[in-house]
DNA sequence: AGCACGCCGACT
DNA sequence: GTCGGCGTGCTC
């Protein structure tokens, strides 16, 4: 067992198999699989992980040595690495890339090219190289343009060039003072001080005061005490000092009060006793925990966990990224305490790197994060539960295209475990399988205080115009919304648009500006005062006159949060505003913050987009408004019924969640639309029923799986013909009974200057279909590159532009 | 990916 | 004749 296979950090096809190392004397026995190592590959050394240990090669005569272990225990079990194959294979992408998306950013290396000067004779023009020093960074000699002659210098043989591999991963260290002194020494030593030697003596009292084993560097310097005369104590022998590792801890300065287990309702008992069930007997079971909001999901959640920790087991609970809120963490950690570790993209990459490692070195038991804490490294799990199932952000959207739900389930079949699907509007494929017993469905029909679902208008925007009201805000809201200024009750306003105006049109010609890179056009931006294309990032002054025909006739049409925000100001001058969409919540902290004004009662109205949708629960809320439902609904995907439906009902369920009665009133230009009205009456059975008839029709999910294959090219020629060529190539080597769509353009036919055309293959079951796929990529890579040509494959897609 | 090798044009 | 352009192919 003297050589080990190694996935190496090169992420192409060619590389994307095991390369094969021996493993030098001084590693025999410490390199394990799951291992990350240093490895020559070719000139440069890069970073790999090893995938298995073996005594024999194919490539005995040209073996290399590994350099080194990059870490002291692996960082991949069993579980995951066999995990990290399966997903190449599943969603067609590379070995390397699954397995680096299993850990925290910090894991992921850092290459740095070094030279080093080998002769040390006296040659003037070497020292000059190498400004006097043994060795200089790639970077420098760039900088002082010396490349070349430090090339020729490595000919001559009087250099070498170094590759290092670096981890971005740092450990926070802390100096440490402890002190070895009892009482007695110590006072001695107090009274034997110079007079002058006032922050020494300082110290000792203050050690002397707080009889503790150690102090850190921080505790000392807060008590007045500069480092000069600590490190005087160290000389003389009062403190022996070390460095410590300490975790970065984001919740450092938060207090978490300690909740006990509520009492269960009689339908909540009857929903966890199969849940525990399966816990205790250690089975794989998926459950579709269906059920309103407010019915008290999260408590089934926690109880749940609660076993498992009992058992000794650990658990991964996956949120949205955008309701991972405090007051979600709150809830988790304020019954699991420092159990908890939370994964979230808010946090720094050392602060992500320091809760992964509290789960690796199993000092946290219970994982809350978003969709990458699926990964989370625990050994034995007993339960996985994720939240608000239905959420398209458990769908990676770059490589690998990954879903949370595919690898919750996997794992829990490997762990023996159950896995928990919580959400109240369930995705239409979960709720289909429930149907068809393939999951266990588990039903919260009431809500937990009893109260009942807030009434919901549902107001025809087109009656409002012709009746003359031409204001954004309808006869009804607009009442409302004076009624709750006026009782200073909140209100929150969604709107699924953000900036100003959508587009911009001349009234005399029609013109309408568009990206010169993508076809779409471009919005206006009030505050930046710019036109924007929210795909490219192109942007561009705003026209005073029209650029076609010079007409001043401008108009902005379709509507965005900024607008509603100024308009509000009009309409309602005394009313206080916050909004928030990506342009206000952009930087760190900013999110909670507005959450904090809005909630301490600092604002009236909650204006935002899809990000206020979930999870707000504040009992001064009583008015919830949906200024233009149908925003989603026109847009080419299959899934903008559902995803309407969803968002409809998520906003509503944000009001009178306390004793407040709440009320809804949801805005449409397509009130008969029925996941408008099933959304409005708060019934998703319905909805279920009417959308399965409309995917039956169009072969789409749950009766037909999907795979998307995206080509694109800056001439439309070479990608229209790229596209037409593999789409024959897929049809021949699969069934009949598949159905494929294309070629045909995208949604979106050309972003950032390339033309884009897909091809969309709907199938039941076709086991040829990913070898065939595979194939595709083998075979075009080498074109694919030459010709600049870029093709992705996402195997069930929830994008489609 | 990144680097070496190799085969053709414009120069000392 | 040589320096350097970037097309081709390999990396255990």
């Amino acid at each position: 067992m003297n050589i080990a296979t190694v996935i190496v950090d090169v992420p192409t096809l060619g590389t994307d198999k095991e390369f094969d190392y021996l493993i030098p004397e001084k590693w025999k026995g410490i390199i394990e699989r799951g291992m990350r190592v240093a490895v020559p590959f070719g000139p440069r050394t890069i970073q790999g992980f090893v995938t298995g240990l073996k005594s024999n090669s194919p490539y005995k005569d040209k073996l290399k040595e590994l350099k080194e272990p990059l870490d002291l225990t692996p960082v991949l079990n069993k579980e995951l690495l066999e995990l990290g194959e399966w997903l190449a294979t599943d969603t067609l992408s590379f070995k390397i890339s699954c397995f680096q998306a299993m850990l925290p950013a910090a894991m992921k290396a850092k290459y740095e090219k070094r030279f080093l000067r080998i002769n040390m004779e006296d040659n003037p023009f070497l020292d000059d190289l190498f400004g006097g020093k043994t060795e200089i960074t790639w970077k420098k000699a760039e900088e002082r343009n010396i490349l070349p002659a430090l090339h020729a210098e490595i000919k001559l043989g009087n250099a070498e060039v170094v590759y290092d591999v670096k981890s971005l991963a740092r450990k926070k260290m802390i100096k440490v003072y402890e002190t070895m002194m009892d009482n007695e020494e110590m006072l001695t030593l107090l009274n034997s001080l110079p007079a002058n030697a006032s922050n020494q003596k300082m110290i000792l009292e203050y050690v002397l005061k707080q009889q503790s084993a150690q102090y850190t560097a921080k505790e000392l310097t807060d008590a007045g005490a500069p480092q000069s005369s600590i490190h005087g104590l160290v000389k003389k022998g009062v403190f022996t000092e070390k460095n410590e590792e300490v975790y970065r801890d984001p919740f450092e300065h938060k207090q978490f009060d300690r909740t006990a287990p509520f009492l269960l309702t009689n339908e909540q008992r009857e929903v966890i006793t199969p849940i525990l069930d399966t816990i205790e007997s250690k089975k794989y079971e998926t459950f579709l925990l269906y059920g309103v909001t407010g019915s008290g999901k999260t408590e089934i959640y926690l109880q749940s966990i609660q076993k498992v920790l009992d058992k000794g087991q650990e658990a991964i609970v996956l949120v949205p990224e955008i309701s991972l809120t405090p007051q979600m963490v709150d809830r988790f950690k304020s019954r699991f305490g420092n159990d908890v570790a939370v994964l979230h993209s808010g946090l720094s990459i050392g602060e992500k790197y320091d809760e992964w490692r509290k789960v690796q070195r199993k000092e946290a038991r219970v994982v809350v994060g978003a969709r990458s804490a699926i990964f989370a490294p625990f050994e034995n799990i007993g339960i996985i539960i994720i939240d608000e199932e239905h959420e398209t952000s458990y769908k990676q959207e770059e490589l690998p295209r990954y879903h949370a739900r595919d690898v919750a389930i996997y794992r829990a079949k490997y762990h023996q475990c159950p896995v928990i699907l919580g959400s109240a509007t369930p995705a239409l494929e979960s709720f289909a399988r429930a149907q068809k017993k393939v999951y266990h469905q588990l039903t919260l029909s009431k809500r937990m205080n009893n109260k009942s679902l807030p009434p919901v208008s549902i107001i025809d925007m087109r009656e409002e115009m012709r009746d003359g009201n031409r204001s954004m805000f309808s006869r009804e809201l607009h009442t409302k919304l004076a009624d709750r200024l006026e009782k200073k009750e909140q209100t929150i306003l969604f709107l699924n648009k953000r900036g100003h105006s959508s587009f911009m049109m001349c009234r005399d010609c029609g013109y309408v500006m568009q990206c010169p890179h993508c076809d779409i056009s471009l919005t206006f931006h009030r505050y930046t005062n710019e036109m924007k294309c929210h795909y490219c990032g192109f942007n561009t002054f705003v026209p005073h006159t029209c650029p076609e025909c010079s007409s001043n006739h401008i108009r902005y049409f379709g509507t965005g949060t900024q607008k509603v925000e100024e308009e509000l100001y009009k309409v309602f001058p005394e009313a206080r505003v916050v909004r928030m969409d990506v342009d206000t919540t952009g930087r760190k902290g900013a999110h909670e913050k507005l959450l904090e004004h809005f909630q301490s009662g600092k604002a009236d109205i909650l204006l935002g987009t899809q990000m206020i949708a979930k999870g707000l629960d504040f009992p001064n809320i009583t008015l919830v408004g949906v200024l233009s439902a149908d925003t989603m609904l026109h847009l080419p995907d299959f899934r903008a019924s559902e995803k309407t439906f969803q968002l409809l009902t998520q906003v509503s369920g944000r009001a009178g969640r306390h004793e407040l009665n709440g009320e809804v009133v949801i805005q449409t230009y397509t009130p008969e639309h029925y996941s408008i009205e099933y959304a409005g009456q708060q019934d998703y059975d319905r909805f279920y029923q009417q959308e399965m008839v409309m995917r039956k029709v169009g072969s789409y999910p749950p009766f037909y799986y999907l795979t998307l294959i995206t080509i694109s090219h800056e001439d439309l020629m070479k990608t229209v013909s790229t596209t037409e060529k593999i789409t024959k190539y897929v049809q021949s080597r699969i069934s009949d009974e598949a159905i494929i769509l294309g070629p045909v353009a995208s949604p979106i036919p050309r972003i950032n200057n390339r033309y884009r055309y897909q091809c969309l293959i709907k199938y039941k079951h076709e086991p040829e279909l990913k070898p065939t796929l595979h194939k595709v990529l083998e075979h075009y890579q080498q074109q694919f590159i030459k010709e600049g040509l870029t093709i992705s494959i996402d195997v069930n897609p929830y994008m489609m532009m």
